[in-house]
DNA sequence: GTGAAAGCGCTAACAC
DNA sequence: GTGTTAGCGCTTTCAC
């Protein structure tokens, strides 16, 4: 960057007052002659001036910004939660890098240690699905970093969670399921350690159990890769003897996955198996037929995540995390029968 | 932000060396003993430090951050733009802050204050649809701060500009709607000031042309409000004598929103009337029928501004923007006729 | 090869 | 009210 930036120092030297004068005046500090003030302020209006903030934040040791590591930027999901973050933040002054994980826990940590370099003011994290070792979070929580993890969470690390009742939305669908008269439902998830794939494995025996299903782990699947694994599921799910009559997918695109694998067999959708998803996708409601779905507000997973991390900046130092979870809803759409 | 964090000056003093001599250490500098060079990052590795890039960044007076404005964050084209300028930046060791503008002029102008007060090395964005005036954009490049522009670009304004070729895509779209025999082509597009949506008004006027169809104003639309503005537009089509057999959208979120309104009111798609859209958004692939839509590489416009931007960076003084066309692709699917 | 010293642009005691 | 001064953590001359 060429160095055409006004600083305070010309701001002084123009106006023949002291650099403090100048400061005082910008930060409109209560003593100033009012005179000099309007002065000032001119000529920063006038010269464009714009204060650095490199020099202020390494002066006052804090940045104004959020650090946000997501596995992927351009999901739905996760682009809205960045949405409400950012929206937020800005309206407390704050700005927000952004980096994405693509996935890998390594990529994840390098994020990590770049955003502390920057010396961003906290950060909040979705887990890459790749991550099951949590030392990385370890070092930012003994270093006294704000850290808020949402959605993609874990138990291992002592810090501000956000959530939604996936296990509790995962239970509703089940429940629905059955009182359609479905009888034999699978659970296609993700990985084993993926909190949020058990939460929902969870609901989803607990509907079972309520309602005297017995449950059956060969129509339980833990996909790791959401393409191969889940098309891989899926062909077992159907070569069976006994098909099901119900999947529960992870979220919205595997359901679609396995939506596309069921019409190129035309099997059909609910009459045959009946489909639910997670996320409430775009897609979920204009694919065809359109999708029941576990919605989660995401927008709000990122304000509440923001707002979490802000009590914390402006609390006490005897801090205790929290979790805040928030409620799912179950859309009813056309890839269900009705009751 | 606790002062828990280790600095270059507690590595000094625990080691016995010089500030400058642990900095060089640090840098991989060529001046240093290698003996001392291990300890210090023996050290350092086990202290966990970290640089602090804000007191690199003042001195140094570089931050390797790039700013991004886009509209929404949320939009999946926006998003995806966004995921190639993160990777593309990541990759050449630069982070990414990113900011929303909403639509509005006034949130954009703010943003980018905001980012140049964070002395970002530069920006990318893509205006709202708000911006009319380019004052705050001439006043970076009066400061020599790259800016590309992307997508949502002006002609007011001597910066590097990236677009897709948006009136060779509306003409192909055109062109193909008259080869399936359609005679009456309607075009709702975005506000008059919006490049894009002139340019795929450019293209198809340019078809039209082509193949000796007069250019009907009263089939042409401007919408300001992309809610609002289109209903009323799709209404007043259909409420004529003389209907239209096409309607090229502006973008694939207008053609849904014209989509549903023609479904609500009966009328057949491709068969009464043939649609097509603008970005291959997901929706378009699963809505029913599946859209017709001219794609633009969104990933790619991220990467090629992200390099646009590194180019102008580290090359000479005596700058001249240039503007990247990328070219688009007409993918053919089920809410137009077959030829 | 190494250390001392200046300075990036700003804030905040501290003295007057 | 105002100016002087020190210093945030780092890089980079400049001597030695």
């Amino acid at each position: 960057m060429k160095n055409t930036q006004v600083t305070i120092r010309d701001l002084a030297l123009k106006l023949g007052f002291s650099i403090s004068t100048v400061s005082r005046a910008l930060r409109n500090a209560s003593n100033v002659d009012p005179e000099k003030k309007k002065h000032v302020l001119e000529l920063a209006e006038k010269l464009h001036y714009q204060p650095n903030r490199v020099a202020q934040n390494l002066r006052i040791k804090k940045t104004n910004t959020l650090g946000v590591v997501v596995p992927q930027i351009n999901l739905h999901f996760f682009s809205s939660v960045i949405s409400g973050i950012q929206e937020y933040a800005a309206m407390h002054n704050y700005g927000v890098m952004i980096c994405q994980s693509l996935e890998s826990l390594m990529i994840e940590q390098a994020n990590i240690q770049m955003l502390v370099s920057n010396r961003v003011d906290g950060l909040l994290i979705s887990l890459s699905s790749e991550t099951n070792s949590f030392g990385h979070l370890q070092t930012l929580l003994d270093k006294r970093i704000p850290v808020v993890l949402f959605d993609r969470i874990t138990d291992s690390v002592h810090a501000n969670k956000v959530i939604v009742d996936d296990r509790d939305g995962a239970s509703k669908a089940t429940e629905y399921l059955v009182r359609t008269g479905c009888k034999t439902i699978a659970y296609i998830g993700g990985p084993e350690h993926l909190y949020i794939s058990n939460q929902r494995l969870k609901g989803y025996t607990d509907a079972l159990q309520r309602n005297a299903i017995p449950v059956d782990g060969d129509f339980i699947f833990h996909c790791h890769n959401l393409k191969s694994d889940v098309i891989a599921a899926t062909d077992r799910l159907l070569s069976r003897n006994k098909r099901p009559d119900a999947i529960l997918c992870l979220n919205d695109p595997v359901a679609v996955q396995v939506m596309q694998i069921l019409k190129h067999k035309n099997i059909r959708i609910p009459d045959d198996i009946s489909i639910i998803g997670f996320t409430n996708e775009p897609v979920s409601q204009f694919i065809e037929p359109s999708l029941t779905t576990v919605s989660q507000p995401a927008d709000e997973i990122g304000r509440v995540a923001a707002a979490l991390f802000l009590e914390q900046m402006e609390g006490k130092d005897d801090f205790e995390p929290v979790t805040k979870t928030l409620s799912t809803e179950l859309l009813i759409r056309n890839s269900t029968r009705s009751i």
